[in-house]
DNA sequence: TGCCCCCTGCAG
DNA sequence: CTGCAGGGGGCA
Protein backbone atom coordinates (compact mmCIF):
# COMPACT_ATOMS: atom_id res chain seq x y z
CA UNK A 1 0.00 0.00 0.00
CA UNK A 2 2.34 2.89 1.53
CA UNK A 3 4.56 4.70 -0.59
CA UNK A 4 6.49 8.01 0.74
CA UNK A 5 3.79 10.31 0.88
CA UNK A 6 0.90 7.54 2.24
CA UNK A 7 4.35 7.12 4.92
CA UNK A 8 4.42 10.58 5.21
CA UNK A 9 1.31 11.34 6.00
CA UNK A 10 0.88 8.72 8.70
CA UNK A 11 4.09 10.14 10.24
CA UNK A 12 2.64 13.55 10.24
CA UNK A 13 -0.34 12.22 12.15
CA UNK A 14 1.37 10.59 14.63
CA UNK A 15 3.98 13.50 15.34
CA UNK A 16 1.12 15.54 16.71
CA UNK A 17 -0.91 12.70 18.34
CA UNK A 18 0.92 10.10 20.12
CA UNK A 19 4.52 12.32 20.94
CA UNK A 20 5.20 12.30 24.66
CA UNK A 21 2.59 9.45 25.43
CA UNK A 22 3.78 6.71 27.03
CA UNK A 23 3.24 2.47 25.91
CA UNK A 24 1.17 1.23 27.99
CA UNK A 25 1.03 -2.45 27.02
CA UNK A 26 1.51 -4.29 23.52
CA UNK A 27 -0.44 -7.40 22.65
CA UNK A 28 0.98 -9.45 19.35
CA UNK A 29 -1.90 -11.36 17.53
CA UNK A 30 0.66 -12.38 15.30
CA UNK A 31 3.97 -13.52 15.96
CA UNK A 32 5.65 -12.97 12.54
CA UNK A 33 4.75 -9.50 12.15
CA UNK A 34 6.44 -7.95 15.45
CA UNK A 35 10.18 -8.95 15.25
CA UNK A 36 12.06 -8.29 19.17
CA UNK A 37 11.14 -8.16 22.49
CA UNK A 38 7.88 -6.36 22.54
CA UNK A 39 8.02 -6.51 26.71
CA UNK A 40 10.83 -3.80 26.50
CA UNK A 41 8.49 -1.10 25.01
CA UNK A 42 6.32 -0.98 28.42
CA UNK A 43 6.18 2.47 30.28
CA UNK A 44 8.74 3.73 27.65
CA UNK A 45 7.41 7.55 26.90
CA UNK A 46 7.63 8.15 23.08
CA UNK A 47 10.01 11.28 22.21
CA UNK A 48 9.98 11.22 18.70
CA UNK A 49 8.21 10.14 15.19
CA UNK A 50 9.78 9.60 11.86
CA UNK A 51 10.25 8.18 8.33
CA UNK A 52 13.25 6.97 6.26
CA UNK A 53 11.65 5.90 2.33
CA UNK A 54 8.82 3.53 3.25
CA UNK A 55 9.60 3.07 6.80
CA UNK A 56 7.96 4.98 10.41
CA UNK A 57 10.63 5.31 12.90
CA UNK A 58 9.10 5.40 16.38
CA UNK A 59 11.70 6.87 18.84
CA UNK A 60 11.72 6.34 22.77
CA UNK A 61 14.88 6.96 25.26
CA UNK A 62 17.30 4.15 24.20
CA UNK A 63 15.01 2.34 21.63
CA UNK A 64 13.27 2.72 18.41
CA UNK A 65 10.22 0.72 16.98
CA UNK A 66 10.66 0.90 12.99
CA UNK A 67 7.11 -0.18 10.93
CA UNK A 68 7.06 -1.11 7.64
CA UNK A 69 3.57 -1.67 6.12
CA UNK A 70 4.86 -3.00 2.71
CA UNK A 71 1.74 -4.11 0.90
CA UNK A 72 -1.22 -4.08 2.71
CA UNK A 73 0.00 -2.79 6.29
CA UNK A 74 -2.50 -0.13 8.19
CA UNK A 75 -1.93 2.11 11.27
CA UNK A 76 -4.82 2.84 12.98
CA UNK A 77 -5.34 5.58 16.17
CA UNK A 78 -8.69 5.27 18.01
CA UNK A 79 -8.71 8.32 20.59
CA UNK A 80 -9.79 7.10 23.83
CA UNK A 81 -13.04 9.44 23.73
CA UNK A 82 -14.34 7.40 21.61
CA UNK A 83 -15.75 4.05 22.81
CA UNK A 84 -17.75 2.72 20.21
CA UNK A 85 -16.29 4.00 16.38
CA UNK A 86 -20.05 2.38 14.62
CA UNK A 87 -22.30 4.35 16.97
CA UNK A 88 -19.80 7.81 16.76
CA UNK A 89 -19.21 7.71 13.26
CA UNK A 90 -19.94 10.56 11.43
CA UNK A 91 -21.97 11.47 8.09
CA UNK A 92 -20.61 13.36 5.67
CA UNK A 93 -16.69 13.81 4.75
CA UNK A 94 -15.72 13.81 8.41
CA UNK A 95 -12.83 11.16 8.90
CA UNK A 96 -14.54 7.92 10.83
CA UNK A 97 -13.23 4.84 11.61
CA UNK A 98 -15.84 2.54 9.99
CA UNK A 99 -13.69 1.42 7.10
CA UNK A 100 -11.60 -0.76 9.43
CA UNK A 101 -15.02 -2.53 11.26
CA UNK A 102 -14.74 -3.22 14.41
CA UNK A 103 -11.40 -2.91 16.16
CA UNK A 104 -9.36 -4.84 16.38
CA UNK A 105 -10.41 -6.67 12.92
CA UNK A 106 -9.03 -9.59 11.38
CA UNK A 107 -6.25 -8.16 9.96
CA UNK A 108 -5.11 -6.71 13.27
CA UNK A 109 -1.84 -8.20 14.08
CA UNK A 110 -0.22 -5.28 16.61
CA UNK A 111 -1.96 -3.88 19.37
CA UNK A 112 -0.33 -0.70 21.06
CA UNK A 113 -2.49 0.75 24.35
CA UNK A 114 -0.89 4.17 25.18
CA UNK A 115 -1.30 5.90 28.30
CA UNK A 116 -4.15 8.17 27.96
CA UNK A 117 -6.45 5.31 27.09
CA UNK A 118 -5.83 5.61 23.59
CA UNK A 119 -5.11 2.61 21.16
CA UNK A 120 -2.78 2.21 17.73
CA UNK A 121 -4.02 -0.78 15.63
CA UNK A 122 -0.85 -2.51 13.29
CA UNK A 123 -3.20 -4.23 10.35
CA UNK A 124 -2.34 -5.88 7.90
CA UNK A 125 -3.90 -8.02 5.99
CA UNK A 126 -1.44 -10.02 3.62
CA UNK A 127 0.94 -10.25 6.97
CA UNK A 128 4.17 -8.42 4.91
CA UNK A 129 4.66 -5.65 7.02
CA UNK A 130 6.48 -5.70 9.94
CA UNK A 131 7.62 -3.97 13.27
CA UNK A 132 10.75 -3.90 14.71
CA UNK A 133 12.16 -3.01 18.23
CA UNK A 134 15.48 -2.11 18.01
CA UNK A 135 18.05 -0.78 20.85
CA UNK A 136 20.96 1.18 20.72
CA UNK A 137 23.63 -1.61 22.04
CA UNK A 138 22.99 -3.23 18.92
CA UNK A 139 24.27 -0.80 16.80
CA UNK A 140 21.76 -1.70 14.61
CA UNK A 141 19.55 1.60 14.51
CA UNK A 142 20.35 4.03 12.05
CA UNK A 143 22.88 4.04 9.60
CA UNK A 144 23.45 -0.33 9.47
CA UNK A 145 19.85 -0.91 8.53
CA UNK A 146 19.50 2.16 6.06
CA UNK A 147 22.88 2.43 5.31
CA UNK A 148 22.15 1.00 1.62
CA UNK A 149 19.54 3.49 0.73
CA UNK A 150 19.36 5.96 -1.47
CA UNK A 151 18.72 9.94 -0.51
CA UNK A 152 15.21 10.95 0.71
CA UNK A 153 13.88 12.72 -2.47
CA UNK A 154 12.01 15.43 -0.51
CA UNK A 155 15.23 16.12 1.19
CA UNK A 156 17.92 18.50 1.21
CA UNK A 157 20.41 15.40 -0.38
CA UNK A 158 18.90 15.05 -3.35
CA UNK A 159 20.40 16.76 -6.28
CA UNK A 160 20.41 16.44 -10.03
CA UNK A 161 23.55 15.39 -9.50
CA UNK A 162 22.84 12.92 -6.84
CA UNK A 163 20.04 11.13 -8.90
CA UNK A 164 21.79 10.59 -12.15
CA UNK A 165 24.85 9.13 -10.55
CA UNK A 166 22.15 6.80 -8.76
CA UNK A 167 20.14 5.78 -11.55
CA UNK A 168 22.93 5.65 -14.10
CA UNK A 169 23.86 2.63 -11.65
CA UNK A 170 21.37 0.70 -13.49
CA UNK A 171 21.86 1.36 -17.26
CA UNK A 172 20.45 -1.83 -18.48
CA UNK A 173 17.33 -1.51 -16.63
CA UNK A 174 14.01 -0.07 -17.72
CA UNK A 175 13.56 3.32 -16.12
CA UNK A 176 10.48 2.70 -14.43
CA UNK A 177 11.98 -0.33 -12.45
CA UNK A 178 15.18 1.56 -11.79
CA UNK A 179 12.92 4.22 -9.75
CA UNK A 180 11.46 1.63 -7.67
CA UNK A 181 15.18 0.62 -6.43
CA UNK A 182 15.51 2.08 -2.66
CA UNK A 183 19.02 2.51 -3.25
CA UNK A 184 18.60 4.84 -6.31
CA UNK A 185 15.91 7.00 -4.48
CA UNK A 186 14.52 5.69 -1.49
CA UNK A 187 10.30 5.78 -1.49
CA UNK A 188 9.12 6.16 -4.40
CA UNK A 189 6.61 2.97 -5.07
CA UNK A 190 4.34 1.53 -7.98
CA UNK A 191 2.12 4.54 -8.13
CA UNK A 192 4.71 7.21 -7.70
CA UNK A 193 7.14 5.37 -10.40
CA UNK A 194 4.40 5.19 -13.36
CA UNK A 195 3.39 8.86 -12.43
CA UNK A 196 6.65 10.21 -12.73
CA UNK A 197 7.52 8.55 -15.90
CA UNK A 198 4.59 10.17 -17.34
CA UNK A 199 5.28 13.61 -15.83
CA UNK A 200 8.67 13.29 -17.65
CA UNK A 201 7.56 12.23 -20.79
CA UNK A 202 9.23 9.28 -20.64
CA UNK A 203 8.45 5.76 -21.72
CA UNK A 204 8.75 3.66 -18.72
CA UNK A 205 10.71 1.00 -20.75
CA UNK A 206 13.81 2.72 -21.97
CA UNK A 207 16.51 1.43 -20.41
CA UNK A 208 18.45 4.23 -18.17
CA UNK A 209 21.88 4.00 -20.63
CA UNK A 210 19.38 5.56 -23.41
CA UNK A 211 17.81 8.30 -21.44
CA UNK A 212 18.94 12.23 -22.41
CA UNK A 213 20.16 14.67 -20.58
CA UNK A 214 16.62 16.90 -20.47
CA UNK A 215 15.01 13.50 -19.87
CA UNK A 216 17.40 12.79 -16.57
CA UNK A 217 16.08 16.74 -15.70
CA UNK A 218 12.23 15.74 -15.94
CA UNK A 219 12.58 12.83 -14.43
CA UNK A 220 14.06 14.16 -11.66
CA UNK A 221 11.29 17.30 -11.04
CA UNK A 222 8.84 14.34 -11.76
CA UNK A 223 9.84 12.48 -8.97
CA UNK A 224 9.29 15.49 -6.92
CA UNK A 225 6.20 16.82 -8.23
CA UNK A 226 4.63 13.64 -7.87
CA UNK A 227 5.53 12.67 -4.40
CA UNK A 228 4.53 15.88 -3.37
CA UNK A 229 1.26 15.87 -4.88
CA UNK A 230 1.07 12.57 -3.10
CA UNK A 231 1.30 14.31 -0.01
CA UNK A 232 -0.58 17.05 -0.84
CA UNK A 233 -3.88 15.15 -1.89
CA UNK A 234 -3.34 12.97 1.11
CA UNK A 235 -2.14 10.02 -0.10
CA UNK A 236 -3.86 6.80 -2.48
CA UNK A 237 -5.83 4.97 -1.35
CA UNK A 238 -6.83 2.25 -3.91
CA UNK A 239 -8.13 0.02 -1.48
CA UNK A 240 -6.13 -0.22 1.80
CA UNK A 241 -4.38 3.19 2.44
CA UNK A 242 -5.96 6.03 5.06
CA UNK A 243 -4.56 8.36 7.47
CA UNK A 244 -4.23 7.04 11.05
CA UNK A 245 -8.06 8.86 11.39
CA UNK A 246 -9.43 6.85 8.48
CA UNK A 247 -9.23 9.69 5.98
CA UNK A 248 -8.77 8.26 2.75
CA UNK A 249 -6.52 10.30 0.55
CA UNK A 250 -7.44 11.64 -3.06
CA UNK A 251 -3.82 11.35 -5.04
CA UNK A 252 -5.48 8.86 -7.43
CA UNK A 253 -8.26 11.18 -8.75
CA UNK A 254 -5.74 13.60 -9.74
CA UNK A 255 -2.78 10.85 -11.11
CA UNK A 256 -2.24 10.86 -14.96
CA UNK A 257 -1.92 7.11 -15.42
CA UNK A 258 -2.11 4.69 -12.66
CA UNK A 259 -4.72 2.94 -12.37
CA UNK A 260 -6.61 4.56 -15.37
CA UNK A 261 -6.02 1.31 -18.19
CA UNK A 262 -8.19 1.98 -21.68
CA UNK A 263 -9.35 5.40 -19.93
CA UNK A 264 -8.10 8.63 -22.32
CA UNK A 265 -5.00 10.46 -21.59
CA UNK A 266 -5.91 13.90 -19.18
CA UNK A 267 -3.22 15.60 -21.94
CA UNK A 268 -3.42 13.88 -25.37
CA UNK A 269 -6.92 12.19 -24.80
CA UNK A 270 -5.53 8.24 -26.28
CA UNK A 271 -6.02 5.19 -24.17
CA UNK A 272 -3.54 4.71 -21.29
CA UNK A 273 -2.18 1.36 -21.69
CA UNK A 274 -1.01 -1.07 -19.07
CA UNK A 275 1.78 -3.62 -19.46
CA UNK A 276 4.34 -5.46 -17.07
CA UNK A 277 7.48 -4.05 -16.41
CA UNK A 278 9.90 -6.36 -13.73
CA UNK A 279 6.40 -8.17 -12.56
CA UNK A 280 4.48 -5.10 -11.90
CA UNK A 281 2.25 -3.57 -13.33
CA UNK A 282 2.87 -0.67 -15.58
CA UNK A 283 0.72 2.20 -16.58
CA UNK A 284 1.56 4.90 -19.27
CA UNK A 285 0.65 6.91 -22.26
CA UNK A 286 2.15 5.64 -25.40
CA UNK A 287 1.72 9.09 -27.23
CA UNK A 288 2.98 11.47 -24.33
CA UNK A 289 5.69 8.88 -23.21
CA UNK A 290 8.14 8.64 -26.30
CA UNK A 291 11.79 9.76 -27.79
C1' DT B 1 19.55 -8.73 -13.23
C1' DG B 2 15.27 -11.70 -12.96
C1' DC B 3 12.34 -14.96 -10.74
C1' DC B 4 10.07 -16.95 -6.59
C1' DC B 5 8.33 -16.22 -2.35
C1' DC B 6 6.21 -14.28 1.82
C1' DC B 7 0.19 -13.88 2.53
C1' DT B 8 -4.94 -12.79 2.03
C1' DG B 9 -8.76 -11.39 -0.51
C1' DC B 10 -11.07 -9.57 -4.42
C1' DA B 11 -12.29 -9.05 -9.41
C1' DG B 12 -12.90 -11.23 -13.69
C1' DC C 1 -10.91 -21.10 -10.94
C1' DT C 2 -6.76 -17.82 -12.27
C1' DG C 3 -4.54 -13.61 -11.85
C1' DC C 4 -3.60 -9.58 -9.60
C1' DA C 5 -2.60 -6.10 -5.68
C1' DG C 6 0.95 0.98 -2.98
C1' DG C 7 6.96 -4.10 -1.25
C1' DG C 8 11.12 -6.17 -1.15
C1' DG C 9 14.33 -10.15 0.59
C1' DG C 10 16.76 -14.15 -1.07
C1' DC C 11 18.50 -16.88 -4.38
C1' DA C 12 20.35 -18.58 -9.00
Amino acid sequence: MPELPEVEIIKIFLAQNIVGLRIKSVEILNEKSFIGDFALLTDKKIISVGRRAKVLRIGFESLELLIHLKMSGQIVFKRHEIRDTRKHSFIGGHPTLDMFGELPNKSTRVIINLSDDSTLFFNDQRKFGWMKLLDHESGVMGHEFFGKMGPEPLGDGFSLEVFKKNLLRRKKTPVKVALLDQEVVAGIGNIYACETCFLAGVDPRKKVLDLHDKELQKLYEGIIESLKNGIKYGGSSKTHFANPEGKKGLFLDYAFVYGREKLPCKNCGSLIQKIKLGGRGTFYCSQCQVD
